[in-house]
RNA sequence: GCGACCGUAGCUCAGUUGGUUAGAGCGCCGGUUUGUGGUACCGGAGGUCGCGGGUUCAAGACCCGUCGGUCGCCCCA
């Protein structure tokens, strides 16, 4: 196969098609329902940026920013990055566009973001997301709504039922530096017990020891201590806010204190959308509120929240969804009638009938063909015995307007010639 | 970056402890049959068995490397 030398798709990349293009165009559209229903409105940001914007929102030192993204140089030596993710690039256009007059500003946007990383189930170098964010926004109604619209968007994909919603809150930063320190000085007790990774966790992102898989760690990890002890008053009116207000919209969540992010600037509330269907990538959906991040791109103090969720992974957990079936197929059972075979497919299809010609290959096959396409309706022109015939049959007669159908159709049929041409 | 498993027609897969010219089904193309009919039959195209080395009288089968895929670790904005 690699015989020949047929350029090979880029590692992480997919070419989607049939079943998969399927899945992801149902995920798309109900996104897009459910948006309009909540008032986000749509934006389009380019998929690439200045490195900067996403180098300094998300620290440059981080693996993240090191390791795993798309950075490359254009023509003219400047370095630019594909978007690893849909809020840093939202937040550049928020200011350098002005849309601060519009604050608060609901946004929703789709699109393919790009990670530098081995390809695993529900990991791809280039993958889908869907994203919402309200930028300017400092009330926890802002988080209740995100939040609500995302169950909303589940329910209707009819992923809900294995996917519970995680919920916790990263306080405001004294609360935040408070539980870090308390983290790190009991993770440090016990820096002999830990994994390997782990210990290395503790000295760039201490936070993340207490998800660690690894069974030495979980011991440790369970009996860190945790955030309320250091909350702030504040901090715990906020979330104890969120939690009201997903309470009275009726959605279900859970708390889980061991749920962090791994950037600085994310603030009070922090979830996941989480199944334990899809292997080793649980998270399906998930976000929070990053209310330092703007002031991180040189913009004045603006609280924000936002969510983002992966297509292939929603796409890969709702039902299949039932192809379009084919409306009418038209078929040529005679090399003679092709041309008129087109004349009636056309006619079919500025009509607005969904339609298909069968018209090439061997003619005494196009008639089965056409069957394996699972048509509503079939109008097949023959000629036998030195007449010209058209027969038609409905399998589906349900899916269509007959008598439409009839009314573009009969003239045609008077038309045509009675023997062969 | 690390690890495990996997690579045979367009697709899904057979291929016996290494042993002549590598097979099937589906799909594709041509033909016959049927003639309101998703039928049946005949024929055809399409593979230097991912690629490169090695072992052997002999490799699709064994060994090494490489590329690709899948899953996991790390990371997860």
């Amino acid at each position: 196969m690699s015989r020949t030398d047929t350029p090979q798709r880029i590692r992480g990349t997919q070419d989607l098609f049939g079943e998969d293009a399927r899945r992801h165009a149902k995920v798309v559209e109900t996104f897009e329902r459910v948006r309009r229903l909540y008032g986000f409105q749509p934006v389009e940001i380019p998929i690439f940026e200045a490195t900067a914007v996403f180098a300094r929102s998300i620290g440059e030192t981080t693996d993240v920013v090191s390791k795993e993204m798309y950075s490359f140089e254009d023509k003219g030596g400047d370095s630019v990055t594909l978007r690893p993710e849909f809020t840093a690039g939202l937040a550049r256009a928020y200011l350098g566009n002005g849309w601060q007059q519009y604050a608060p500003l609901k946004l929703a946007t789709h699109g393919p973001v790009f990670r530098y990383e081995r390809p695993q189930k529900g990991r791809y170098r280039q993958f889908h997301q869907i994203d919402a964010e309200v930028i300017g926004a400092a009330e926890p109604a802002a988080d209740v709504e995100l939040l609500v619209m995302a169950d909303q968007l589940l329910r209707e994909l009819g992923v809900s039922d294995g996917v519970t919603l995680q919920l916790n809150t990263l306080g405001d930063s004294a609360t935040r530096d408070a539980w870090r320190q308390a983290l790190v000085a009991h993770f440090e007790a016990h820096r002999g017990d830990l994994s390997e990774d782990s210990v290395a966790r503790l000295d760039k992102n201490p936070l993340r020891i207490l998800d660690s898989k690894d069974p030495r760690d979980r011991p440790i990890a369970d009996a860190a201590p945790g955030i309320d002890e250091h909350m702030s008053s504040e901090a715990g009116a906020f979330f104890a806010a969120v939690t009201k207000g997903l309470d009275a919209a009726g959605v279900a969540w859970t708390r889980n204190a061991r749920l962090v992010r791994g950037l600085d600037y994310y603030r009070h509330t922090a979830f996941e959308f989480v199944t334990d269907r899809l292997g080793a990538q649980g998270t399906v959906l998930g976000g929070g509120r990053y209310d330092g991040l703007i002031e991180t791109l040189g913009g004045p103090h603006t609280p924000a929240v936002g969510w983002a969720a992966g297509i292939e992974r929603l796409a890969m957990l709702i039902e299949e969804p039932i192809a379009q079936g084919l409306g009418i197929a038209v078929i040529a059972e005679d090399r003679q009638l092709e041309t008129s075979a087109l004349a009636f497919v056309t006619a079919l299809r500025r009509a607005g009938v969904n339609s298909e010609l069968f018209a090439s290959g061997n003619p005494k096959k196009r008639y089965d063909k056409a069957m394996r396409s699972n048509p509503a309706h079939t109008i097949s022109l023959s000629h036998r015995e030195g007449v010209n015939g058209v027969a038609q049959r409905s399998l589906r007669p349900q899916d269509l307007d007959l008598e439409k159908v009839r009314s573009i159709v009969d003239p045609l049929i008077f038309a045509l010639p009675q023997s062969a041409a």
